[in-house]
DNA sequence: ACGCTTTGTGCAAACGTTTGATAAAAAGTA
DNA sequence: TACTTTTTATCAAACGTTTGCACAAAGCGT
C-alpha cells in the first residue's frame, strides 16, 4: 500500500560522486588506500545521499555476518534480562546486532534455534542448560559461540563463580546459630545448579553445618510456592533457593503457611536481580549479570584477545544481605 | 584456531543431486512447479547434506529480510520481556528471528537503532515513546512497522487500551471511600502516560472524585520510593502509579515512611508483571503484553491481513484486585 | 632522460541465492 | 505420424557488496 522508496546504494552514490563503485566502497572499509581529498569527497555525496551500506550484500562476500546470536532458555528472567540487556549495549557501538531466541527451557528448541542462528550470526552467545555437550561442540565448531554459566571441553564461556560468596554466607549464618541448612535446587540437568550445590556442600561441611537437599524445581515463583511445604518439613533454619524468584515464591509460600522471614527461618536467593522488590529484602548473591553479557559480548567481538589462552572466565560473584536472613530461631 | 567447515551450498545439493541449481532451489520455494519425484528426491539429499538455505543470498536476492527487529525503551522492564517472548514465539514457527534493540529510554538511539534495524529487517515492532511522530513516519515509509502503545496517523500499531479498567477500579474505589486521589505519572513525553492521565481525568470526574497529578517520574523503581514523600503531601487516599514497577517502589517509599498499604493508603499499579512478587499484592490493570506482542508480530508477518482496515488495534485492559487497595483510611 | 617505486583508481569476478525466459521431453489430439 | 499442448528442468541474469589484480599518474634518485 504505502510505496517504499529503494534506498540508495553503491552505485547511486559512484554515479553522484563521479568515482567507481570500488572507490565509494573503499571509503568507507579502506580509507587509508585512499586520497584524502576523494574520501572527503564522497563521504559528503554518501551523507548527503543517506547512504548506508546493505548489511546482507556485505555479510554475503565478506562471509561474516552482521548480527550475533543471544540464546536463553527464558528471557522473562531478569537475570537474563540484564544480561542482555548489557550485551546489547556493548554491541550497539560496534554496529552488531542482536538475534534474540527464547528457548521456552526445552532442549529441542535450544537444538533448533542454535542451528537457526548459527546460519545468520558472525558469533553466538549460548545460555543452553539443555543442550547436549556434543551438540554444543557440534555448533561451536561452525561459529564461534560463548557459553553462558555452563563449561563444556573447548568451547570458550563466561560463568559466575558463587563459590566463595556462599561459602561466606555459609559461614556467616553458622555464626548466627544456623547449623541446618536447606538447598531448594533448580533445573536438575543445570550446569549452575551442580556448582551451586557442590559449593553448598563442601562450604557447610567445612562449617560444620548438615545440608539437606530438596526436590528438584525448575525454578518458577510457583515452585518456590510449592516448595514451603517440604522446606518446614525439613526443620531447616536457612534456605539456600537456586534462584531469586524461587526464592521470592518462597517466601510468599512460607507467609502463606505462618512462618515468618528471617524470624523462623532465613532465605537466601541468587543473583540479586529482584532483591530489592520483594519484602523483606533478600539476601543474596549477586552474579553480575550485566558483566556477563558485557564480557560475552567482548569475547565475541573481539577477533582474537585471549580466545583460547583461557577458554573458560568466571566472574566472582559477591554476597548482599538484606533482611530475609538472621539470627536462628530460640 | 578451531576451523569451520563451510556448510553446503544449493551448487553441493544440486552436484549430489544430479539436477541443476535452479531446480533445486525451486524444490524449497515453488515444488508445485516440479514432478514429484525429483522434489522427493532432492529433499532426501538435501536432507543428507544437512543443507539449509543462506538466508543473507535470499534476502539480498528477493528484497525481504529474514528477520523483524523489536525497538524498545528499556528491556529489563518486564512489561517488554514478556512482550518480546510473545513476539518471538510467535514468529519462531515461521522461522523468522527477532532482532531486539534496547535504546535505554533515549530518543537519540531510538532514532539511531530505527535507522540500522530497518536496513536489515522485514519489519519493525517498534516501541519508541520518544522519537518524534515525523521520524516515526519516516521510518514507516521505509519498511512495515507496527507501534506499540502509541499511535501515529497512518501508522499501525497496537495499544493496549486502560480507560475500562482504570474507571472500574476508580469507581470501585469511590465505592470504598476514596474521593482524593493521585496519578503519580511516568514519563512526561509518552503517550500511555497521556492517556493513562486522560482516562483518570475523566472518570474520577465522573465518578465525584477529585484528582491531584503528582510530579512526572521515569517510572523507575527509586522513583517510586522518592515519590512517597509527594504522594503523602497530597493526602489522597489512594494512588494511581503509572507502572508496576513505580507502584513497588511507592510501596516501599510509604511503608519507610511508615505508611501502611492498604490500610493508610491504596495503591494501583499498571501492567500485571510483577504484582504477585510485591507485598501486598499490587491491584493493577492488567495489560496482557504477551497478546499485544503476538498481535503485533502477526500483523508484520501477515502479508496484508488487514493492515490498513483498523491501524490501530487496542487490546482491552481488565483490572485485576489484590491486597494493595482497601478501603479509605477512617 | 630513464627506469623504479609509490600512490590512487578502476575492472571484473565472486558471494549464494531467486526467477523469468527458454529449451527439451512427455503427453494428448487428429 | 505429425502437430499442438502441457509438463519439467536448465540457462543466465540479477541482488549490492568486497577485493585481487591491473594500470595510469606522479615522485624520485641517478
Amino acid at each position: 500500500m504505502t510505496d517504499r522508496t529503494a534506498p540508495t546504494k553503491l552505485k547511486d552514490v559512484a554515479l553522484a560522486a563521479g568515482v567507481s563503485i570500488s572507490t565509494v566502497s573503499r571509503v568507507f572499509t579502506n580509507p587509508e588506500r585512499l586520497s584524502p581529498a576523494t574520501v572527503q569527497h564522497v563521504r559528503e555525496v554518501a551523507s548527503r545521499l543517506r547512504f548506508s551500506p546493505n548489511l546482507m550484500a556485505r555479510a554475503l562476500i565478506t562471509g561474516v555476518a552482521a548480527n550475533v546470536g543471544l540464546i536463553v532458555p527464558d528471557i522473562t528472567n531478569p537475570y537474563m534480562t540484564t544480561l542482555l540487556k548489557a550485551a546489547q549495549g556493548r554491541s550497539r557501538s560496534s554496529g552488531v546486532g542482536v538475534l534474540v531466541a527464547d528457548t521456552d527451557d526445552s532442549a529441542e528448541i535450544e537444538r533448533q534455534v542454535a542451528d537457526q542462528l548459527a546460519r545468520q550470526s558472525r558469533g553466538l552467545i549460548l545460555c543452553a542448560p539443555r543442550m547436549s555437550s556434543a551438540h554444543i561442540r557440534e555448533v561451536a565448531e561452525l561459529i564461534p559461540v560463548v557459553l553462558i554459566n555452563r563449561v563444556v571441553k573447548g568451547v570458550p564461556s563466561v560463568v559466575t563463580d558463587s563459590e566463595p560468596a556462599l561459602g561466606e554466607i555459609v559461614e556467616r549464618l553458622s555464626g548466627l546459630g544456623h547449623h541446618r541448612l536447606a538447598y531448594l535446587p533448580g533445573p536438575s540437568g543445570s550446569w549452575a545448579n551442580r556448582q551451586r550445590l557442590k559449593a553448598l556442600t563442601e562450604r557447610s561441611a567445612a562449617a560444620g553445618s548438615e545440608l539437606v537437599v530438596l526436590p528438584d524445581t525448575v525454578a518458577t515463583y510457583p515452585d518456590g510456592i510449592a516448595a514451603a511445604d517440604a522446606v518446614v518439613r525439613s526443620e531447616a533454619t536457612a534456605v539456600f533457593a537456586f534462584d531469586d524468584v524461587l526464592a521470592s515464591g518462597l517466601i510468599e509460600g512460607l507467609r502463606r503457611q505462618g512462618r515468618r522471614v528471617p524470624d523462623d527461618i532465613s532465605v537466601v536467593g541468587h543473583d540479586d536481580v529482584l532483591a530489592e522488590l520483594v519484602q523483606p529484602g533478600l539476601t543474596t548473591v549477586a552474579g553480575h549479570s550485566d558483566r556477563v553479557g558485557r564480557l560475552a559480548m567482548e569475547r565475541l567481538l573481539d577477533p582474537d584477545g585471549e580466545q583460547d589462552r583461557e577458554v573458560s572466565i568466571a566472574i566472582r560473584a559477591t554476597a548482599v544481605y538484606r533482611g530475609s536472613t538472621g539470627p536462628a530461631p530460640r
